[in-house]
Formats: C-alpha cells, sequence, structure tokens
DNA sequence: TCCTACCGTCTACACCGTATGTCTACAGTG
DNA sequence: CACTGTAGACATACGGTGTAGACGGTAGGA
C-alpha cells in the first residue's frame, strides 16, 4: 500500500484543488505540472515541497526523487512554461517569425502571470550554460532562423538580446499594470491612485484614464515597429523579405 | 542596558560582516541599509528576518518595529536602492536627461546585481498606486520633464513606459550573461559552453567569445539610440532641442 | 535465486515568519 | 514624591519550511 493514512483516501480534492492524483505514478512531468499548477493559482511564495506532495498525494519527499531541490523544482517550472514557445528556424521571413514569437511569449506570460518572475529571474542565478537545455532551446532556434536569413552569428546574437530584452521589459510593464480593484468603476479608484497625494503625484494622478485601459497587444505591436525597424536598417542582411509594417494577428 | 547578554558585547561583529551595530539607535534607515548588506552579500534568499536581527545585533523582533512584515520590508529595499535614481525634470534637453537616467539606472543595478530581482518582481505583486512613493517619484518626474519638453501627458506617459520596458529589459540580459568561471581563460571554459551537446547547440557554442566579450554599456547606448530616435520621430514635441547622437559619457 | 536500482516513506533537524505576552525605561500628572 | 500610561525591546511559542539520512518494498536482470 503506497497510500498515504486512512483519512485521507476518499475525501482528498485536497485544497489544492488538484485531485490528488490518486494512485497514477509520479513523473517528473506530473510534479512539474502539480507545481505550475500551485504557482498560478497562488503565486511563487505558496509553493513549497509538503504542499506540492499534499497536491500529489504523496509523502513530501518524494519531490525530490524528481528535483534535486527546490530552487531546480522553480528552474523545472520556468522551463516547461518557456518550452511551450515554438521557433520555426526555418521560417523564410525572419521578420514575420520574430513578430510570432513575441506574441507567443506575451501570450504565455499572460495565461501564467505568476511565472513571470521564475522566468525573467531564474537565470539570473544561473550561469547561462548550467540552465535547464528547454530554456536555451529558443535562444538556438532564433540564431539558426536568423543566420539562415544571412545574418552573421554576432549579428544574430544582437538581435536576439535586442527582441528579448524588449520583451522582458514589456511583459513587465504590462503586468504591472494589471487593475488593483476591477470592480469599481471610477478610475482613480480602482487604481488605488486616490491614495497619492495630489500636490507630490499630479500628473500620475492625471493619467488615470490612460492607465486604465491600457492596451497591451498593440503596444507590443508598436515597440515591435520600432525595434524591428531599427533592427532592419541597421543590420540588413543580404537575401532577405523586405520588413511588413505592424500586423496584427487576424485571430 | 538594552545590550544583549554579555557573551556578544565584545566579540559580534557577526558572520554577516556589519559591525552589529553596538548600542546605536535603530531606525528604520538602519534597518534597511542593513538589510540591503545582507542581500548585496548573499542573495534575497539569504535574508531573514532573524539574520537581518543578528546583523543588528537585536532581537528578531525589533525588525516588525520598522515594516509591518517581510514583503514590506523587501519593499523598503527596493525603494532605498530605486531612490538613489534621481531624475532632473527641469533639464531642457530632455533626450539627454533620459540618456543619463538610463545610464545611472544601469548602474545602479551594477552596484546592486542581487536586488534586481526585487526591483522587476515586487512591483508585480503591488498595484501601482499602493507601492512606497520612493517607487513612483522618477515615474513623475520623467512625467513632467516630457511634459515641460511640450508632449502630452499620454504620450510622456508612452515614451516612459517604452524607456524602463527597454531599460529592465537590457540588465535583465546584461545581468543574465555574468560570467561563470572569470578565472577560466578558454573562453567555452568560462562560460561552461562545453557542457552543451554540440550538435545541438552549434551556433550558441560558436559565439563563445562574443558571450565573452559581452560590452553592457555600449550595448545600452546602441539600444537608447534606436529607441530615442524611434521616439522622437513618431512624437515630436513643438519646443524641443534636436535629438543627439550616442555620446557615452566622458568620465 | 539473489542482486541491484529505484521509488515511496518515515523520522528528524535546524531554521523560518510572526502572534502574543512580558519586562523596562521614561513622560506626564497629581 | 508616587502613579499611570506608553513605547520600545526582549522572550516565548506555534505552525510551517527545506532537506539529510535511513528504511522497506517492488521490479527487473543475472
Amino acid at each position: 500500500m503506497t497510500r498515504p493514512p486512512a483519512d485521507s483516501i476518499d475525501a482528498n480534492d485536497d485544497a489544492d484543488g488538484t485531485v490528488g492524483n490518486g494512485g497514477g505514478k509520479i513523473t517528473r512531468k506530473v510534479v512539474l505540472a502539480a507545481a505550475l499548477g500551485i504557482i498560478d493559482r497562488d503565486g511563487v511564495d505558496a509553493l513549497s515541497m509538503r504542499r506540492l506532495a499534499r497536491a500529489l498525494d504523496r509523502d513530501p519527499m518524494i519531490v525530490y526523487r524528481h528535483a534535486p531541490n527546490k530552487a531546480a523544482l522553480l528552474d523545472g517550472v520556468a522551463e516547461t512554461v518557456l518550452a511551450q514557445l515554438k521557433v520555426d528556424p526555418t521560417d523564410p521571413d525572419w521578420v514575420a517569425q520574430l513578430r510570432t514569437v513575441a506574441r507567443e511569449y506575451r501570450s504565455l506570460a499572460l495565461t501564467h502571470p505568476r511565472v513571470v518572475p521564475l522566468l525573467v529571474t531564474r537565470p539570473l542565478a544561473t550561469p547561462l550554460a548550467l540552465r535547464p537545455q528547454g530554456t536555451l532551446r529558443p535562444l538556438e532556434d532564433i540564431l539558426t532562423l536568423l543566420t539562415t536569413a544571412g545574418f552573421s552569428p554576432p549579428a544574430a546574437l544582437h538581435i536576439y538580446r535586442a527582441l528579448f530584452g524588449f520583451l522582458h521589459g514589456h511583459i513587465l510593464d504590462e503586468l504591472q499594470e494589471l487593475i488593483d480593484n476591477p470592480a469599481e468603476t471610477d478610475d482613480l479608484l480602482r487604481l488605488g491612485l486616490h491614495r497619492l497625494p495630489i500636490d507630490q503625484f499630479p500628473l500620475l494622478r492625471s493619467l488615470a484614464p490612460v492607465l486604465a485601459t491600457y492596451d497591451g497587444a498593440t503596444e507590443l505591436e508598436r515597440g515591435l515597429d520600432i525595434l524591428l525597424a531599427g533592427l532592419t536598417t541597421t543590420l540588413n542582411p543580404p537575401n532577405q523579405t523586405p520588413p511588413r509594417e505592424a500586423q496584427p494577428p487576424t485571430g
């Protein structure tokens, strides 16, 4: 009998909402999925080894069979999210492909907003080459995309940096502006801006309506316009399709 | 006598390296400075209320006199660092002023690299208006800088977002590429890239020398060139000095 | 059949954030 | 002077945390 004590046999679709995984086999994938679920629901701080084990309906120590320690577990969660970012390195239109990647990255971040701190933070703790390979895959793929398009590897790296730098910044910006109290109708109150002294923050307060109607998608597109235009003019590869203007996805 | 038991009276410049603050008065500033010291030395994870108290040579609970809880303490640390960022809202040359701010932000991040996760992450947990006011000061100041230069408030906000989005992204990029093993002379080994399978990451591995000689300062300047050029062409304010080309600080 | 490998469990330790209570020193009041 | 109120520092305690180490049971290979 590998099940926990009797009192939890039947009544345990535990407080984490996950249905305790019953008697199913525990794999790394299952562990990471459960961890991701907890983080999505309650944030990174809410993820503890014990709570994760509770969600898996197993002993806390089981997690250590699939991750050497908690830091590695968090890396794993970041990796599973980032691994969903697919790059097509064979796309002949590199500008369009980068746009697609950017949009997908944004939508990934918006569906897992509480994972974003991990995405931007974990790499700071680990030297590049020691990072989980799923994390490096998009980098390598974009490098091949760009070198295939005619860029030199250093130029490709430059473009990659510019794109993801911009992307990370944009995501952080956008998530910061999520609404305080969505039910409130008045913009000032909804954003909590009324708490700021008027004499010290007049402009910020006056921007309530603008802040309240922030549109991340088109903000991203405009940023990409500028960025990609700047890149194509400074670094034109030999064999290349002309860069397209902003073209938000139709769907 | 407010001092702790005798055994620590003379021999306690404790393991945190800070000289226990002796009998000095504990203020919020002192607490935050000690916390910053610990984070600078050993990272955010190493900061615990107990260790902070040990550094202050006091009982753990004093910290709660100056911060309601640990999250607020971290916010305070982020604030003290960010408050060092001075914006001159009266500068007539807004482009030059933004460049200066960007450079100062970068140098701030480089002198406190382990605080950067807090800088980019804490705001995600707190709605804009609830953030410590020291955090909002640079925002308001940049808004007045730009509106004084002739931009409308929404345009000013747009520029602020673009600048700090780019800035955050750049900082994260730059810190990620810090060296694994600085003593090693071979670039591949120094970056740990030899651990990557050649057949799966050929381009990344080939970029070892480029990665090893990353120059964040000029990378930042080039990014600012593109960004500010893009902003001035799309959003030209009425009364404005012409934008200058990249001009790294002479000192 | 035994051996090895792994998987899940149990126990235990040192440490964590913080609610609550107690002690002390001092300010103001009569 | 005694008395009270108050604020700061200290002490205790509770429930939780990450994880080292040892133990049993089960599966597969020799």
